[in-house]
DNA sequence: ATGCCCTCTATTAGAGGA
C-alpha cells in the first residue's frame, strides 16, 4: 500500500499538477495540506473522477487539509486537534482508511520568532504530542503524515547555519519533534535513508530547486505496529520541476501487507 | 537586514508562506 503526503500550496490553482501526479504515482492514500480553499470550494468532483474518495477540512485563503483514498472511503475520526476550542485554523484531519489510522497535519510555520506565531506553533506542537501519545497507546496501526514545518537535523537543511534562529529549525522546535518520535514513531524517510541528503521543499526564490537549496520538512511517521511493514520511502522530486508546481514535492511510502501473521515454525 | 517568488483575496496592494 502506497501512502503519500503533499503540500499543494492551493488545491485549486494546483489542480492540474495534482491530477497529473495522482495519475502518474497512483498512491492509495494521500494527505494534502495548504488547500487554501473554503470547505465548499474543494475540487471533490475532479478528485473523484481521478478515482479518489476524499474528506477535507477547508478554510478561506489559508491552511486546509484533506485525506484522499482509492482503497475505500476515509472514515473521519477527528477534525482539529483536541486541547484548544478557540483554534480556528484547519490543520488536522484524521480518518480510518483500509485498516490504518491516518492523521494528516499542517503544523504552523511559526515565523517570526520570537512572537505570537511562534508561541502558537509551540502550543500546537504540544497538542499534537499529547494526541499522538493517545494514538500510540491505542495500539492502532497509525500514520502521522504532513507538513511538519520542522527540519529535524542539520542534514535536513541545505545551509544549517543560516536557519538556526528560524522557526523551522529552532532548538525548541526540533526538540519537540524528537519528543514526538521518542513516543515510538518512526520517521519513514530517514529510517530507510539514514545518511542521504533528502529535501521535500525548495523555495520559489533564488532558483532554489535548481541549486538544490532545499529543506526536509514533510514527514511520514509510523506507529510501532507499522514500522516492520515499511518497504520504501521516497520523494517525487521531479514534480517540483513541473510548470505551475507547488514549492513542496510529494513524499510517499510503501507498506507491505501485515494483516496475516505467519505462524511460528515449530522445531522438528 | 531585506527582497527575491508564488498564492489567495479582491482591486492593484496586502498577507502569508518557509
Amino acid at each position: 500500500m502506497k501512502i503519500a503526503t503533499y503540500n499543494v500550496n492551493g488545491v485549486n490553482g494546483r489542480l492540474p499538477v495534482l491530477l497529473r501526479w495522482l495519475e502518474e504515482s497512483r498512491p492509495d492514500i494521500v494527505c494534502l495540506q495548504e488547500l487554501k480553499a473554503p470547505e465548499e470550494r474543494f475540487p471533490a468532483a475532479a478528485i473523484a473522477a481521478a478515482g479518489y474518495d476524499a474528506i477535507w477540512h477547508g478554510q478561506k485563503s489559508w491552511n486546509g487539509v484533506a485525506i484522499l483514498s482509492r482503497v475505500g472511503a476515509p472514515v473521519e475520526t477527528r477534525r482539529g486537534l483536541p486541547g484548544d476550542p478557540q483554534d480556528t485554523h484547519s490543520r488536522y484531519i484524521e480518518a480510518a482508511v483500509n485498516g490504518l489510522l491516518i492523521g494528516g497535519l499542517y503544523l504552523p510555520n511559526g515565523n517570526p520568532r520570537p512572537g505570537p506565531k511562534f508561541d502558537y506553533k509551540l502550543a500546537w506542537f504540544e497538542r499534537l504530542i499529547a494526541h499522538a501519545a493517545e494514538l500510540i497507546d491505542s495500539g492502532a496501526p497509525a500514520i502521522l503524515a504532513g507538513d511538519f514545518n520542522v527540519m529535524p537535523t542539520e542534514r535536513d537543511v541545505y545551509k544549517p547555519e543560516r536557519w538556526l534562529d528560524d522557526a523551522l529549525f529552532a532548538p525548541e522546535v526540533r526538540a519537540a519533534y524528537f519528543r514526538l518520535l521518542d513516543q515510538g514513531w518512526t520517521d519513514a524517510l530517514r529510517a530507510l535513508h539514514p545518511d542521504e541528503t533528502i529535501y521535500t521543499f525548495w523555495d520559489y526564490f533564488r532558483n532554489a530547486f535548481v541549486r538544490d537549496a532545499g529543506l526536509r520538512i514533510d514527514h511520514l511517521l509510523l506507529s510501532p505496529a507499522l514500522a516492520d511493514r515499511l518497504l520504501a520511502a521516497e520523494v517525487d522530486s521531479h514534480v517540483r520541476g513541473w510548470e505551475k508546481t507547488s514549492d513542496h514535492a510529494p513524499v510517499w511510502i510503501e507498506l507491505g501487507e501485515g494483516k496475516r501473521r505467519r505462524a511460528k515454525r515449530q522445531p522438528g
